[in-house]
DNA sequence: GATGAATGAGCGTTCATTCAT
DNA sequence: CATGAATGAACGCTCATTCAT
């Protein structure tokens, strides 16, 4: 069926322009016809794909969460220790958003819609998610004796805030390099196989 | 005489109104005739203390930012181990944010918007300036042999993010209780005192 | 009575100041607080002397069209041919408008007003009696046989309409210079003494 | 496919509403939306064909210009005498200014904006031409001994301004006969044929 | 009287969405 | 399917006018 891939296809492509046009304006400054053109389209034709303005915002989060999904996911899949398998996933997620910046630009508006609207985009189970992977890893690690204060949940919490707010100060700032955090976060927050017991 | 005022009173009065109706509703969804009537006033009133909408919101940032402004300068002040004050620095900011949900609930349209408009709201130097008094907090506690991977900027990166990052966590999912953060973020990402030379 | 002159005083004061600030900026684009500022007073105490920014208008008009009521009655009183006082009289407007250049700009805002607002500001009955003063010199200064196709009246119209037509041209084109269509516009449309009956 | 329309078409159709209701309320009183309704669309259509309000004014004039050169050179490219061609072009200018009663309102507007606004609406430029080409005629038609005092350019000047000037008493006035008025116009400031030569 | 803070109707303009072609 | 002209609700901002002090 041709025609399907080809819908799908050209949804796709609308989106990615949404994507780039929501990360160069902000959503708020982002007109249907802005995003048409950046397609190569008809202002028209994008309601043929979407339903409505917002409804591009939600499909641009809903690609970034399948992806994160993806990786959890694939995480999930790998053999391996769970301390590696953390590590692999912090280095999966940045590098997912140091490469896609204008996903991780569309993000700043994408958290505002989300705190206003929950029904509509549901960040809280997103990163309840992303936080519940994290903390399977975490328990999966070990309990380490040496900071009993600090429960996996929180610690997920810590871990699952400090790439996102490492995210956040690249998006301001230039000067910031995101991949050059990889590691501190990877040292500071990952806690180094134990014994290598998991193997 | 007109109705004497106190111009600047009434100003603040303006302002958190604008700060409580851009929480409720975000930047974009809050009119001026909503922050008039959350203030008691009329529409038109609003313009004798701020000259656009954007200003209530840029205003509203800079009051945060004075304030975490006041927070770094009163840690610098303080004696006591870097380390110490480095707790006490995260304690803080963690506890304004806590306390003032909706200035933190406003702070995610500020990031849009500073990301956007860089020379209208300077996130950057803000979250520059962050890091710098934690770098100073973290290289005065002296250098732990432990991770040399980390330098003192990178791991400032983090515990800024982490912070920023739990905040937004705490927004979007009132069962993350940010109180409860505030101990994992210190074990995890504060150095602890060395030898307790500040005794 | 102080009391009344001081009023009265005020009361031109202001209207002054309007003048200006109309010639500058015209009347749509006149806010009221201008002219209060023009006036060296506070935006209410406009209303104190006048009834609202209309009025403002009226009054200027009303000024000029009282100084073109004087100046009618003063060459009415004249001695002399009726020609000589038709001179007289085109030399005097002229001279007002050059002198007034501020009256004459809000002249155009006059003009506008009166076409729209008949009621409020009756430019069809002071140029009525403009071309009268005018007709009935023209009359006076004898008919002259070589043109019966121009009556008095219509002579009246082109004669007011070339003045005003000059003022127009002077106010959007610093280049023409009104004093030096004085003589053309006496001698192409005063008709020049006959035999001297009049003496 | 949309409808198909004939923009150009549609926008003098506006246009032309925008003229009736600016002559009918003055441009200050005169609202896009009464415009719409006038021009029989929503408020919102306007703006598919004019940026502004303001340049609906603007093409307002420069649809009366346009006409204003074209009578201008259709005299130029007229054969006969110098006269007769100025004779000419008194009365078409007469005749344009008497059929378009509206268009004449608006000038009154336009005059106004272009004293306040020279660069929006260069009055200066177009009253210049005006009496270029009169007094371009002027001098082609030889000068005559009797009145050495008048240049062919403050006579231009005199012509040009008793045309607006009567026009204007028309507006105000509807007993104010125009068309009564070409024949004193050309009489009393179009200078006959010398010699008869031309014939 | 004089003031200027407060008001709120009013308007220009934008833009998401619809739908005739 | 695609188009883009048309719509009209929405909203930021202005400013004439009022009135408590």
């Amino acid at each position: 069926m041709p025609r399907q891939v080809d819908r799908e296809a050209r949804r796709e492509e609308i989106l990615a322009a949404a994507v780039r046009v929501f990360a160069r304006c902000g959503y708020a400054g982002s007109r249907i016809e802005d995003i048409a053109r950046e397609a190569g389209i008809a202002k028209g034709s994008v309601y043929l794909y979407f339903g409505s303005r917002e409804e591009l915002l939600r499909a641009a989060f809903e690609g970034l969460a399948a992806r994160s999904e993806a990786l959890l996911a694939e995480v999930g899949r790998r053999p391996g220790g769970a301390a590696a398998r953390l590590e692999l996933l912090v280095r999966s997620v940045m590098e997912l958003l140091a490469r896609e910046r204008d996903l991780a630009r569309v993000l700043l508006d994408v958290w505002s819609a989300g705190v206003r609207a929950p029904e509509w985009i549901d960040m809280a189970a997103f990163y309840r998610d992303y936080r519940a992977a994290v903390t399977a890893l975490l328990t999966a690690g070990g309990e380490r004796g040496a900071e009993p204060a600090v429960t996996p949940e929180a610690h997920a919490a810590v871990l699952v805030g400090a790439i996102e707010g490492c995210v956040l100060q690249a998006l301001f700032d230039p000067t910031v390099d995101l991949a050059a955090l990889v590691e501190p976060l990877v040292t500071l927050l990952v806690p180094s196989e134990e014994g290598g017991h998991t193997s």
